[in-house]
DNA sequence: TCTGGGGTCCTAGGACCC
DNA sequence: TCTGGGGTCCTAGGACCC
């Protein structure tokens, strides 16, 4: 993430754009109902539980970032909020098409996150005219795509930033804003609330605040230097640094292998029992252990870990890991494994709302090597056969999600969270592709 | 019995992001 | 009754070694 060489030393016109899509989620679930165009929606979080994308009409009613469902269910009713469970498959399929889009204007692109690109447009200024180039990536992504977008670019990514929120907050027309002198530089961080800077949190915020004094991006910038590096860590001194033009952050277009993967879930219902516990761990096992030979990655170390609802009155947690010996990529070593951990860490009489599955120390080969001369190490014949049987178990879920599943994932094994006002996976699933009548 | 400093490695926890 | 999921990086402090 941080320059190797030449930090703030970048070539006079370095200019990255970043290109954030609106309401994400909720864009997307328009596309295919047009007559929810000037409707409030919302998407909702696993279970239903939070909201996690809401359109400006939604936003305009208070609804607010990660309300409870249940706790804004008189505005649902009385404005009729259209309000979808999350439906990840097509978002992900929506923002592929995003992307590709976007590399048709700018080889070097960072995929920073499901609705978020930066594109370097370095050097491009010498052929375009950056602000009407910047229109008009902002223009074809949503004939493209029909996902509207907002741009903004300057010489750093947390200007970048900085300048994107100015345009998605309609501080200035045109939903591109791009800063190219200090004039502008000075204006937009004038606009943007110190908690709105990237880097800046919820709790950095009131410690900036007091100890910069300090209520704006601007006045951060401008903030002494010397109180910021001894009071404050080295990525919040190049968050200041990149407001100041002095590029830190480099664009990330080829990200290394993830350091680790999970999943967890909470549970549509409180589970007390042992064996119910277990199934739904290891549907988190199998579906882990598939995403890791997807990244054609081993693991070396295991980890499991179980909670009651943090609002119970005697909230429990628990958590365990087991150094796997040598880098695996099958599921059923992760299932004894997750055995093993959840006998160690289970206490009868809570009742579990959320648990998961991690998996650290990753690599790209599964090492046999480590021991030239401990024929225990090498891959025997049982690895080969149990590799054969992950190769197909994958090629017949790829079609049909849990087509196939472990008897340890119990009868159950498809349902373990709650969705119940899930659009149809219109871009991914034949029998759901819209019809034209 | 008391007494030193410096280095590395690992882990837990805290902060951030979307 | 009902409160998301999946990541990254940084730092402080302990363990251990010489």
């Amino acid at each position: 993430m941080y320059s190797d060489s030449g930090a703030g030393q970048a070539s006079p016109d370095r200019i990255i754009a970043l290109v954030d899509c609106n309401n994400f989620f909720v864009s997307c679930e328009r596309l295919f109902r047009p007559d929810l165009r000037n409707r409030p929606v919302v998407v909702l979080s696993n279970n239903d539980g939070c909201v996690i994308s809401r359109s400006d009409e939604a936003k305009a009613l208070g609804i607010r970032m990660g309300a409870p469902f249940f706790q804004i269910g008189d505005l649902v009713r009385r404005f009729r909020v259209a309000a979808f469970s999350s439906n990840f498959p097509l978002y992900l399929d929506i923002s592929r098409r995003v992307t590709g889009t976007l590399e048709e204007f700018c080889p070097r692109l960072e995929n920073y996150s499901v609705d978020e690109s930066f594109l370097d447009l370095t050097g491009l200024n010498r052929l375009y005219d950056i602000p009407e180039y910047c229109l008009k990536i902002r223009e074809t992504v949503t004939r493209n795509t029909g996902i509207p977008v907002c741009v903004g670019a300057a010489a750093t990514k947390t200007l970048a930033k900085a300048a994107n929120h100015a345009a998605k907050k309609h501080f200035l027309p045109g939903g591109s804003v791009v800063i190219q002198d200090d004039f502008q530089r000075r204006r937009i961080l004038k606009w943007t609330p110190l908690g709105d800077v990237w880097g800046i949190g919820s709790r950095l915020e009131p410690k900036i605040r007091q100890l910069l004094h300090a209520g704006n991006a601007l006045e951060f910038a401008e903030g002494d230097e010397y109180r910021l590096r001894h009071n404050f860590n080295k990525t919040v001194y190049g968050t200041w640094q990149e407001l100041n033009g002095t590029p830190v952050f480099d664009l990330d277009d080829q990200p290394a292998p993830r350091k680790q993967i999970m999943r967890s879930r909470t549970f549509g219902n409180r589970i007390t029992d042992f064996e119910k516990l277990r199934e739904a761990l290891a549907g988190f096992a199998a579906s882990v252990m598939q995403k890791l030979r997807e990244e054609h990655q081993y693991a070396g170390t295991m980890g499991v870990f179980i909670s009651s609802s943090p609002f119970d009155e005697r909230p429990y947690s628990n958590s365990a890991s087991l150094n796997l010996g040598h880098p695996v990529n099958d599921t059923v070593t992760v299932l004894n494994g997750m055995d093993r951990l959840l006998r160690h860490i289970f206490r009868p009489g809570v009742r579990y709302s959320r648990g998961g599955i991690i998996l650290w120390d990753l690599a790209l080969t599964p090492s046999y090597q480590t021991d030239l001369f401990d024929p225990g190490m090498q891959p025997g014949p049982d690895d080969a056969r149990r590799k054969k049987l992950m190769e197909t178990i994958d090629r017949i879920n790829s079609r049909k999600h849990n087509t196939i599943y472990f008897a340890a994932q119990g009868p159950a094994a498809p349902k373990i969270s709650r969705q119940t006002r899930l659009s149809p996976a219109y871009t991914t699933s034949w029998k759901d592709v819209p019809k034209v009548r």
